[in-house]
DNA sequence: TGGCCGTGACTTTTT
DNA sequence: GTCACGGCCA
């Protein structure tokens, strides 16, 4: 075994780390995978083992460190920066960046090889449905028997199996897979008509480039000799390719991650990436980190009882020894509302008991749950923030002043002129467009060509005509002042389209309620544009003498520093594109953070706070039919509890209202496996028990010792077979019975309406025959 | 052409 | 409860 002595460590690198730990660190050939489990101090591994390789003289542009988000990005820089001496001479270069934007990157430099111009678009969420509704009007497909936002999701899972349009139109049998065939081929021509991409393109063009390109291939491989995975358990195939394509030659890869966190299925993420790794790659030395340093016992233990509920899994003992601390308190609220001033009043304590504001947060399934939250933070006198860097850049005025840019940055995007062209109005509406549109479609030019051809179009009033010549002229001048203009003035270019639009105008003059908070966010836009800054010299691009080494076979990865006002522009898109929500979490706010169960990732706070533990909440009823997703959900939920350092407190509501209709909960099956032990249990809803059925369940989880009558001996009077009739599902046959927790679970198909999985002490089944 | 209003569909999670 | 869209009127 090793240990710091052993090893010649002058900068003490490796001091103060376990045993396992300096495994990790000290690591420099070969491939290596790191099981860490919660808070085993995966960062820290990470940190100093590239400060170590650098250490060891491997030159810091040859290091290449992905993650899933900026922030998680930033972090990792600023740290390894941290460790290295400044006096060091070769850490110049590093490249750590996200999977994304590592792709946007390379698809700069090679845009022209995969049929693109440099200045392409990053398609958003609603840019590909406006492009996917056009698609599917143009191949006849919208019938109403599929959403784009269902083809869209039907086509990003081809994607990130690497299929394209054409290989699923081959193996397109159903009259649905062949739709969806037509959908990707259509989606398809769109995007590269207006020259732009979607985020699965970023990973899915560039696992091309890299599989079939042997210049681009060796390019990277060249240059790129370690490579390092975070989060390894969420890569899908399409990273997959692209990491395996740039490590293989050297098998430098070394990857870190946690198969009880991957919460990412539904977006395409393999487990099996990590699962097989060590097959996939001989020679892998594994290192499993499973002791915990951010939580207490009580935290722990609740948690890693919750994750033994997964069959699925490598087991992988994890324990702390910070004491046993607090146990987790759970609470039973009266409804959404009353759990929020719960929530509250926890905050309050926590912050009376010396928790800083900015070490707490409040985690939940899905987004529509933090309106009340809010609320009653807002009430309490609480300060908060939440963490949706994403919901900034969808605001209406956001995207329009974004669209305006883009258009700017990119003369092909039909999507982002279209929307703009007629916003602050200016006379140019619905049916003047649609004659310029058949124009552009009819000559094959863009809508932007189209406009400057206006006196051709037929069909168009001269008033028309004259506010088109207004419009293109105005944007004629902001293209000549972006071919012009340097870098230094990219935030008063923005101010400026924003003011020359009429866009801020807009807002401010039609005496709207909310106008001004939109002119205010138009200034945050400016104040990102302000901040922005190219990818850093020092850190992030290849020092001069790199690109001598690789004169033989293509430019080095990055082509020379960017200047200009318009690579500017097309930059700040970028990474304005490619924002993730963990990135709108700021510390230095001294607020409490409020965020999605998936946010958290990878996050950690002395306080947390779970709410909406109800079943169809989380586990989410979209994810309840399979037991492959409902892991998942209790995956999701492990990740959600162990965040918390010190104190974890999880809420559920018995009555919420969802879509406006109010509905008695049912307690999450997941808080029943929790063991008693660790837990402080509160009533507060009010209810006596006894006349309510949920209740006395509730009950006999936690307080009872009942439940082994009531629940064990109900799997036995439904075996597989009998048929049984739901109150909202119908008659149905149970298929099969299988205990979960203290509880039963039982598959029962029901006819017209496919399998449910339901919990029989929840589900009210009446036994039809037996 | 543009704005207003009523209706209906829909919400899981995100780079 | 919210958003998007289509129809209707100034």
């Amino acid at each position: 075994m090793l240990s710091p002595s052993m090893i010649n460590d002058p900068e003490h690198l490796l001091d103060g780390l376990t045993e396992p730990q300096l495994e990790a660190a000290a690591h420099v050939d070969g491939p290596a995978l790191v099981l860490a489990g919660p808070g085993s101090g995966k960062t820290r591994v990470i940190t100093r083992r590239v400060a170590w390789l650098l250490h060891q003289g491997i030159p810091a542009w040859q290091v290449l460190a992905l993650t899933f988000t900026n922030k998680a990005a930033g972090e990792m820089r600023e740290r390894i920066d941290a460790l290295l001496p400044s006096t060091m001479t070769n850490r110049r270069g590093l490249f750590v960046a996200t999977f994304h934007a590592f792709c946007a990157r390379q698809m700069r430099n090679h845009a022209q090889l995969v049929g693109l111009d440099s200045g392409f678009s990053i398609y958003d969420t609603s840019d590909q449905r406006s492009a996917m509704k056009e698609a599917l009007s143009t191949s006849n497909l919208d019938s109403g028997n599929w959403t784009p936002a269902s083809m869209l999701s039907a086509v990003s899972k081809a994607k990130n199996d690497l299929k394209t349009a054409a290989a699923c139109e081959e193996e397109a049998g159903d009259f649905y897979t062949r739709a969806v065939a037509r959908a990707y081929q259509s989606y398809s021509k769109i995007l590269r008509r207006n020259n732009a991409v979607d985020f699965d393109d970023l990973l899915l063009l560039t696992a091309e480039l890299v599989r079939t390109n042997e210049a681009v291939r060796s390019e990277l491989q060249n240059r790129f000799k370690y490579v390092l995975i975070d989060e390894y358990q969420d890569t899908n195939h399409a990273q997959f390719v692209i990491a395996d394509g740039i490590a293989n030659a050297h098998g430098n890869l070394f990857v870190v991650g946690d198969p009880d966190q991957s919460i990412y299925g539904w977006r395409g993420a393999d487990v099996a990436n990590i699962l097989e790794f060590e097959e996939k790659y001989s020679g892998t030395k594994i290192i499993s980190l499973g002791r915990n340093f951010r939580s207490t016992g009580h935290i722990v233990a609740a948690a890693d009882a919750l994750i033994r509920n997964n069959r699925r899994r490598k087991h992988k003992d994890l324990h702390t020894e910070l004491g046993d601390g607090e146990q987790v308190r759970m609470i039973r609220c009266q409804d959404e509302r009353h759990e929020a001033e719960q929530i509250a009043l926890a905050i309050r304590s926590a912050s009376t008991d010396g928790i800083d504001y900015r070490s707490m947060a409040i985690l939940y399934r899905v987004n529509a749950l933090s309106r009340v939250l809010e609320d009653s933070l807002r009430s309490a006198g609480i300060p908060y923030v939440i963490a949706r860097g994403t919901a900034f850049f969808a605001r209406r005025e956001i995207k329009d002043a974004l669209s305006y840019l883009r258009a700017l940055a990119n003369p092909l995007d039909d999507v982002a002129l279209a929307r703009i062209v007629n916003v602050p109005a200016r006379k140019i509406g619905a049916k003047t467009l649609k004659a310029i549109g058949r124009h552009a479609m009819h000559e094959d030019i863009s809508l932007f060509d189209a406009l400057l051809d206006v006196n051709r179009v037929e069909g168009i009033g001269p008033r028309a005509r004259r506010s088109v010549e207004i419009f293109t002229q105005t944007v004629a001048r902001w293209q000549a002042q972006l071919e012009n203009g340097h870098l230094a003035q990219l935030a008063g270019f923005v101010a400026q389209v924003i003011t020359e639009s009429g866009l801020e105008a807009m807002h401010l003059g039609t005496g709207e309620e909310d106008g001004q908070e939109r002119v205010a966010n138009l200034n945050e836009l400016v104040n990102a544009a302000a901040e922005f800054e190219m990818p850093d010299e020092e850190l992030d691009g290849p020092p001069p003498e790199a690109t001598d080494a690789n004169e033989s076979t293509l430019p080095i990865v990055d082509s020379a520093p960017v200047a200009g006002l318009l690579e500017a522009l097309r930059s700040f898109l970028e990474s304005v594109a490619l924002v993730s929500d963990q990135d709108a979490i700021d510390e230095s706010r001294g607020a409490v953070t409020l965020m999605t169960l998936h946010a958290a990732k990878g996050l950690e706070y002395d306080f947390i706070a779970m709410a909406g533990l109800e079943e169809g909440m989380l586990p989410h009823a979209r994810s309840q039919e399979g037991e492959q997703e409902l892991e998942e959900e209790r995956r999701l939920c492990f990740v959600g509890m162990t965040r918390a350092k010190r104190r974890l407190v999880m809420t559920m509501a018995a009555s919420r209202a969802v879509r406006g209709q109010r509905n008695r909960t049912v307690p999450s099956s997941f808080l029943s496996e929790v063991p008693e032990e660790h837990v402080s249990l509160e009533r507060l809803d009010g209810s006596g028990g006894f006349d309510e059925g949920l209740s006395i369940v509730y009950d006999s989880e936690f307080i009872d010792e009942s439940h082994d009558e009531e629940g064990r001996g109900l799997g036995a009077r439904f075996p597989a077979g009998t048929v049984v009739r739901h109150p909202q599902f119908g008659i149905g046959t149970v298929r099969s019975i299988s205990p979960r927790g203290t509880v039963s679970s039982a598959k029962v198909a029901f006819h017209g309406i496919g399998t449910k999985t339901l919990i029989l002490e929840y589900a009210r089944l009446e036994i039809v025959h037996g």
